[in-house]
DNA sequence: AATAGTTTTGCAAATGTTTTCATAAATTAG
DNA sequence: CTAATTTATGAAAACATTTGCAAAACTATT
């Protein structure tokens, strides 16, 4: 037993091999000016040669942050927080922080639990979909004063930060849309709303825009669907085999309206001339399709791009204070929706 | 100043709040039976009032699991990677990992870098997508003896554990019903191969089996598009338009296979009448659109979730040693491929 | 050659926990 | 009522770093 310390990896090691102090290696890596070029370069070696990596939970512990970001969403496996993901996380990685991510499947308890445990990694700051979360959620974020961000949803009374788009007004664009074309017996697609603000203030911006329209949305015109294109598929069929079918459906988003399309598509109906399509969302895909979806534009890239920009600036002090982004919502016109003759 | 501490609630805090040395305070975390119901509620009490939050860094620092998994993929927007992605997730966090995540857009440098950064955050295990990584990184996973696996691939020398489908198996099944349909002049729409294994596999696969079967496949119908309906869809554009076009067309996922689909339907032709397709993967939406979408199935869901039901077990100690685990694909026959007349 | 200044380095304390070991208190046995 | 156990608690070392301070080693200046 020559070597005490058989093959543990640490600083330790690397000053030894090195034939300096730990601090000086220490210092090598964080003030590298502050030490002498030769000494630097055998530190290098030796890291090299032992395949030394710093240990940032250690670091962490002097009140450095531990260069991560929580980020709780609904679901991963859903095309339009995948890309708010993708965007997010490429923008916060150019600061420097790594996400950990966890959903937590529209169950507002488990967000707050996946909340915790983020906090007890330490994480630097936390980014959460909506404004729909619990007491206790808001709570723990203000009492821990940590740097949070409320994606997709914008609000000016947002009791968090906020990145988003106007849910409400997306609504309201669709429906007005129809409206617009001389529709006025629609049919409604829309995701479950509890504990969901943003299909929540879609469709009561819908609803709002169609009863001041004068169109009318029979009851059995109006159905729930769970974010699926099989679900929406089975939702408009049972629609489209009223005997007296709407002549537009809207729907909550753009894979709820793929949906309805192939639905359409199987009975033989054709889109637009016999029955009438809007989206809201604009995913991939929904320029594709044939017909093009008409839809209302929410930018998920740019939301996730600005939220991972603020939230990092916050953090490394660049900026502070609560600030809420809006970001433009758009309709996009293409193929589905024509007006009614 | 009576409080010297201001604000900062660590264990001291709550060890005095509670009026116990901060050892019983610890205990009552991680050995609650050994410590007393009253004083325990005493400690609960403090802990409540404080919201204090147990540091898991400090924690990490005596050899204890950090509790985290570095999950490295290629991209997370992605609809096959988002599915992946979440059964991964779902499966480690039962086991109580939380996991951190980053994309590498198909730079397998990136791919290095973030696993370093991983390692410094002293995971617990890291998941790789396929098989292609640079030596350097193999280096790392092996001096480093990290828990890893990779996902979505098998093959039965990989280098790590593995869990997933055989890709050129994929490609073969795919090629094979064209040929068994009769097809023999067929168009491909793949994805850059290079460091992508995956693409590759089934690029080989298909492309050994159509040679077999006989088939031909001119230059000009042999086109790469990156993983984006749009660009699958001016892909499949350029092969429909060339005045001698393939009777079938083979892709290498089943989103270019909704780009080419979409493309024939714009050029007015018929599917499966005029032109038959063939995807792999089987995405969500695939068994929806009409006509369905004729596919091999690779069970996404199921391969995260193993992965991450294996790499836990591996990283808490119930099972060792590498393990490869192979999940079965299938041909799945709906409405876009017909016999050759 | 001595002094002043600058650069480079090392020592030791600090960070927030867990855990081992020792001790005090409470309970049981004799 | 004392001795032997058992149960509950605390003191201190350990974990892998960073950093303030002081000492040492150079450089430049006289």
């Amino acid at each position: 037993m020559t070597d005490i310390k058989k093959d543990k990896v640490d600083i330790f090691a690397v000053a030894k091999r090195a034939k300096v102090s730990i601090s000086t290696v220490s210092r090598s890596f964080n003030h590298p000016d502050l030490v002498n070029p030769a000494t630097r370069k055998k530190i290098d070696t030796a890291v090299r040669k032992l395949g030394y990596i710093r240990n940032r939970a250690a670091q962490t512990m002097h009140g450095i942050r531990s260069g991560t970001i929580g980020l709780v969403v609904p679901t991963i496996d859903h095309a339009i927080f995948a890309e708010v993901i993708q965007a997010f996380s490429d923008s916060v990685d150019k600061h420097g922080f790594t996400i950990l991510i966890a959903s937590h499947g529209y169950d507002l308890e488990k967000e707050y639990a996946v909340l915790r445990k983020f906090l007890e990694h330490r994480v630097d700051g936390v980014a959460l979909i909506g404004e729909d979360h619990s007491e206790e959620t808001y709570d723990l974020i203000e009492r821990q004063y940590i740097h949070a961000i409320s994606l997709w949803n914008y609000n000016e009374d947002s009791r968090l930060s906020c990145v988003g788009s106007d849910n409400k007004l997306a609504g309201c664009l669709a429906a007005q849309h129809l409206i617009d074309l001389g529709h006025l017996e629609i049919g409604l697609v829309f995701p479950p709303t509890v504990d969901n603000d943003r299909a929540r203030e879609r469709r009561n911006g819908a609803q709002s825009v169609l009863t001041k329209g004068g169109a009318r949305v029979y009851p059995q015109w109006d159905i729930e669907s769970t974010y699926s294109i099989a679900d929406a598929k089975d939702a408009a069929l049972r629609i489209l085999k009223t005997e007296h079918r709407p002549s537009a459906i809207l729907c909550g988003n753009d894979v709820l309206a793929m949906g309805v399309l192939y639905a359409a598509r199987s009975c033989n109906l054709n889109v637009p001339e016999d029955l009438s399509i809007i989206g809201i969302g604009d995913f991939k895909g929904s320029n594709e399709v044939e017909p093009g979806l008409t839809t209302i534009r929410l930018p998920a890239r740019e939301i996730g791009r600005q939220a991972g920009e603020y939230l990092s600036r916050s953090i490394i002090g660049e900026s502070v204070g609560r600030r809420r982004v809006s970001c433009n919502i758009e309709l996009i016109v293409r193929g589905t929706c024509k007006p009614k003759p």
